[in-house]
DNA sequence: CTCGCATTTCCACTAAGTGGAAATATGGGG
DNA sequence: CCCCATATTTCCACTTAGTGGAAATGCGAG
């Protein structure tokens, strides 16, 4: 008989449904009821009921006195911050990439992929007012379309890129056609010139490439600037900045 | 038949089982192995084998090329990032606390409880030299010793601060009944002047108060000082200061 | 190449989890 | 003030999905 074992190739199910409950916990988001959680997750709501009692207890989500719905608890940024302090390319190179902003006077960032996400574990928002420096962790921004997803994307493995290209196929709307090839032209740039360049907000341009390592994720690395026209000559600039820092670190990362 | 049903009033053991697991990742751990998971949590090896496996596919975290450990994915950032951007306190009072460091040119924090922690969400570390203002969320620290613990601990209701109460006193050393006496003198101290002021860490005065709100965790407010000798007449000071901006912010929460 | 340790797979067993239906809370409106 | 509409939780018969000890496998050191 063909039967396939419950702990076997398949993962527990209800953990991996718990786990899409906190996922459905937006940014922006508050609070959410056990309904409106069910109708995300698609799951019954007497399993949504059964869940969100095991995540309270677990320490996972609050309950608001209503009892009518639940927000993330605090937990959940103690779990991030062990996930930043643990990394070892965060701890080797935040501290470079803070004095790199300084230097040039830029935004740097470092990011590694959430599903079809790229989310930052570091962006430092360089201002002119250097007291207003802001550091910002766990930002979401679309894989496909900012230079940070695009040079993640060249920095995988093809048969994960590929995949990874279809779901932004069949999500996209009708500019798809234009959005893929665009995609494409990213990772070929990445390819030639180790890095890529893309205005995704209007007046920003932002440079990137990937950080591939032995037993680590991929990461990228980007740079970006506000207020300014894009130009190829300013993005070459940036992009030769980025690639002399993107070198520095691997070698720091190579020699820890 | 007094038979206890699975889904009843006891939580979900899987889902129980893999948040422990995510837990288990402590800050400065890098990765752990399925074998360090096992005896971290007291689990089976196998079921360990196949939680974690389970949490791979979720995202949650990522394995090493080795195959022979894990470590956080970039997900629980953004996990993390969603719960902060959704907090309407942290919201409310986020850039009235950097407004107040800087014009206290002291430390301010906002901090909720982890089981026997307290989290900061957020901790604005002054420093003369503006640059190098450091703001952090998600460090833990203890709730007995600290004075955002103890104000926390004043906050909250009785019966849940004796249960705590009675777990420091469990896993505490010799000290403990000294320990103990001055935790509950924080607790009076809170309830007579609306603060406790407390200084854990060498050379650093902190003052805290409980943020107790209708719908919402009970939060503690901190501001804290280094580089300084614990005196009555600076705790003072501090305590005046620590109680009018937790009046204000109090103010603006109510109106939100 | 072989040995020893750590991890993963196997599988008989059954408790633990499931989801539809019924019961119960909640808050607005008559 | 009470009732109704809505949302949530509990109940429970059913059975699948999860369990953990044991065997197999994979890895790295010597």
């Amino acid at each position: 008989m063909a039967r396939i074992y419950a702990g076997g190739i398949n993962g527990n199910r209800s953990l991996e449904r718990g786990i899409e409950i906190l996922r459905a916990f937006r940014p922006g988001v508050d609070t959410l009821g056990n309904g409106e959680i069910a109708e995300r997750t698609g799951l019954p709501r007497s399993t949504v009921s059964r869940l969100t009692r095991t995540l309270v207890n677990s320490g996972m989500l609050d309950e608001v006195r209503n009892q009518r719905s639940y927000r993330l608890s605090a937990s959940v940024i103690s779990i991030g911050h062990a996930m930043r302090t643990g990394s070892p390319v965060l701890n080797a190179i935040g501290p470079m990439m803070r004095a790199e902003s300084a230097r040039r006077r830029l935004n740097v960032g470092l990011a590694a992929a959430d599903r079809t996400m790229m989310v930052y574990l570091e962006s430092i928002r360089y201002s002119p007012r250097a007291a207003l420096r802001n550091v910002v962790a766990g930002q979401q921004v679309p894989m496909e379309l900012t230079s940070l997803g695009r040079a993640y994307l060249a920095g995988i493995a093809e048969t994960e890129r590929e995949r990874l290209l279809k779901k932004f196929e069949r999500r996209s709307n009708s500019a798809n056609k234009a959005l893929l090839a665009d995609v494409r032209r990213s990772i070929s740039s990445v390819q030639r010139n180790g890095y890529c360049a893309v205005s995704w907000q209007p007046a920003v341009l932002a440079v990137a490439t990937p950080i591939v390592l032995d037993g680590l994720p991929v990461y990228a690395l980007n740079m970006s600037l506000q207020n300014v026209e894009r130009s190829e000559a300013l993005a070459s600039e940036m992009g030769a900045y980025l690639s002399a820092f993107a070198a520095k670190c691997k070698e720091v990362l190579a020699g820890g």
